[in-house]
DNA sequence: TACATGGATGTAATCGTTTACAACAAAATG
DNA sequence: CATTTTGTTGTAAACGATTACATCCATGTA
């Protein structure tokens, strides 16, 4: 062994973090070779590799993420843009995301749009510096008009809704059949006069897609929509959708809520004018957020893969980056029925009551006393 | 002006993404002056800044970060630790995290650490790896080993729990006092079987808090706790709990949640087993998630200021950048009460539901058909 | 023996900023 | 007028990794 003592020596001593350069002169080879140690190990001799990790061991050293990104011209980070991170639905999602990125190497970047031009067209520009490699969306809105992206545009995948005029991956359910689905669960339970709380289906894909699969299957059944009513995904909204159904002359039987959300909003505003559901009227919601089994009562909606969703998104974008001229096609997943107590066959409905459910037995024995 | 032609010539022509060089160029001067004149405008003349700012415009030119970043040893990130990104109280303060970052130029590295010791440490390693200046640590587990950490530990700021076993600065809310006052607000209305669905509280600050609020408010009372069940922070353990509750000998008429999710299973896994809320126990909870409002029924509760929670927490953390040797105060907010329709005067249960709530009311004449 | 081949390693340039230091001119001071 | 001060700008060396290219040595082959 070539062993200068004086090398060995000052090997140990450091001042700050220890770089590639000290685990270099403590394992006597080449920076090159320590690089290559660490991203190509195949290309160093066995030997060698033994010293360089017991060097790296030792130092207690750690890449420097900065001067890789700088060389690479690669940050191993995805930024996901989504209109609110406190959205349950969405969130669920970034749980996926966040998973399957992590396990790739990639870290995630979170940013709140709010819905905001400026600060979605700000987080766009984390691309441009070099912070993120590419973009999840999960609002569907365009961060930076068409015009500006078409030169230069990063990697981009949409999820949970196609973007509005930006042709790009996309994986999302499809809302359109599943929304077909629970509409015709409703019908098969007897119910004629069908309602739908749609949300923004001017702006937003998913909307529009679960509005058309309810017209089309009432269509199917020769059913005319008994009542619309356009809103935003949230509870406020399902609230204020609520007040409108009360008023109504011929009430629908049956209200299909285009979210959870909205159906939560919905229900608590009748409870709140004496209404019960399902007793007075059938809902259902759509994404099935962990809350829908455990509210009262606990919500028929359409369960949202939402690990699948964040594993794919995921998938596409990172074949994106690594081929970023041959677009993936998009993914659509199904989502599926579940089946809980807000919807119920259209009867007499305190009859009905009686019949199925235990709970509102006991609360009628109450109410005889 | 000594303007070379030749040079504004070739000033226009770039082959990728324009650098500080390109500015430079284009506006005559060096690469100095026009860094200087991105991060201290100041020391820059008039006209040169003009002439920069024009270039900077006309190029398109934005910083790479990761240049910045390795030549400044500071990412602009800051790393958010949270168990779970889906809980709906984390989510709420992470948009109050997310919002004074970016306002304060630094963007968020979220990570679920889904409590996974493994998780932890990978993600704590950003901090080394030059990915992220400091961390937010929301669960109130230690990212690491406590002797792991004593030498070059990041700055750390600790969001709604006190970390055990490790002083870092704190910003949460006093849910000790908190606790006394929902307790005691249950006691006004004339309770004294009391029951308290605990967190974690060996693991968890909050819990231990709001379970040490409770005895001791009862003490003052002169009452002993009626009911503890201790668990975790999420639905199912709410159900789990109201399990056992149904079997108790002697009931407790109010029960007091560790959280509001906590409460949101109770109610429901009573609901499903006949029991109505509040007219059979009156439950609070603790949070204020939106929902909360728009539960069934609506659930009185400790409202935490959420965004206030994230406005401090980064500006603690942004002060032990500055200043890494100087821990600054813990910041402890006030929780206030919320009062909804899930707890009421103990009484007569059914004779005081007809008093209190036209629903009911409504519900009764219904039942009279 | 001579020469081609291939595996392992080292040399040094490079990524795009920032910043210590030097240089210079203009203004202020004595 | 000489000298200091102040304000503005440029020069060039970092920051810490990656990688094209060169070099070296051990094989294999004719």
């Amino acid at each position: 062994m070539k062993v200068e003592s004086t090398k060995m020596k000052n090997a140990g001593l450091y001042n700050g973090t220890p770089t590639l350069q000290d685990v270099a002169k403590y394992a006597q080879v080449s920076t090159a070779t320590v690089s290559r140690a660490l991203s190509q190990p195949d290309v160093v001799s066995k030997s060698t590799l033994r010293r360089v990790n017991k060097a790296i061991e030792e130092t207690g050293y750690v890449v420097n993420e900065a001067a890789r990104s700088l060389r690479r011209k690669k940050s191993g980070v995805l930024l996901v843009m989504v209109p609110s991170v406190s959205s349950p639905f969405f969130s669920l999602v970034m749980r996926g995301l966040e998973a399957t990125a992590t396990k790739a190497g990639y870290g995630i970047l979170t940013a709140n749009t709010d819905d905001d031009t400026l600060k979605e067209k700000r987080l766009f520009s984390y691309v441009q510096q070099n912070r993120a490699d590419a973009v999840l969306i999960l609002g569907g809105r365009p961060p930076v008009k068409k015009e500006e992206l078409l030169e230069n545009m990063p990697p981009i995948v949409a999820v949970n809704e196609r973007i509005v005029g930006l042709d790009v991956p996309t994986v999302a359910v499809d809302g359109y059949h599943a929304a077909k689905e629970i509409v015709r669960y409703l019908l098969g339970l007897g119910h004629t006069r069908l309602g739908h709380i749609s949300g923004p289906a001017d702006r937003i894909s998913s909307a529009a897609d679960r509005l058309q699969g309810f017209h089309d299957i009432l269509k199917e059944s020769e059913l005319e929509p008994s009542w619309t009513f356009s809103t935003e995904y949230n509870m406020e909204s399902g609230a204020l959708a609520a007040r409108e159904w009360i008023t109504l002359p011929e009430r629908p039987t049956a209200v299909f809520c285009s979210c959870d959300e909205v159906a939560f909003g919905f229900n608590s505003a009748l409870y709140r004018n004496g209404f019960r559901v399902p007793r007075d009227v059938s809902v259902v919601g759509f994404d099935d957020v962990p809350l829908a089994e455990f509210s009262i009562p606990s919500l028929t909606t359409i369960r949202q893969p939402h690990l699948e969703i964040g594993i794919q998104a995921v998938r596409l974008l990172l074949q994106l980056i690594q081929n970023p001229h041959e677009s993936p096609e998009s993914v659509y997943l199904k989502g599926d029925l579940i089946i809980r107590e807000s919807a119920h066959r259209f009867q007499n409905h305190v009859v009905q009551a009686v019949l199925q459910y235990s709970s509102v037995d006991q609360q009628q024995k109450l109410c005889a006393t």
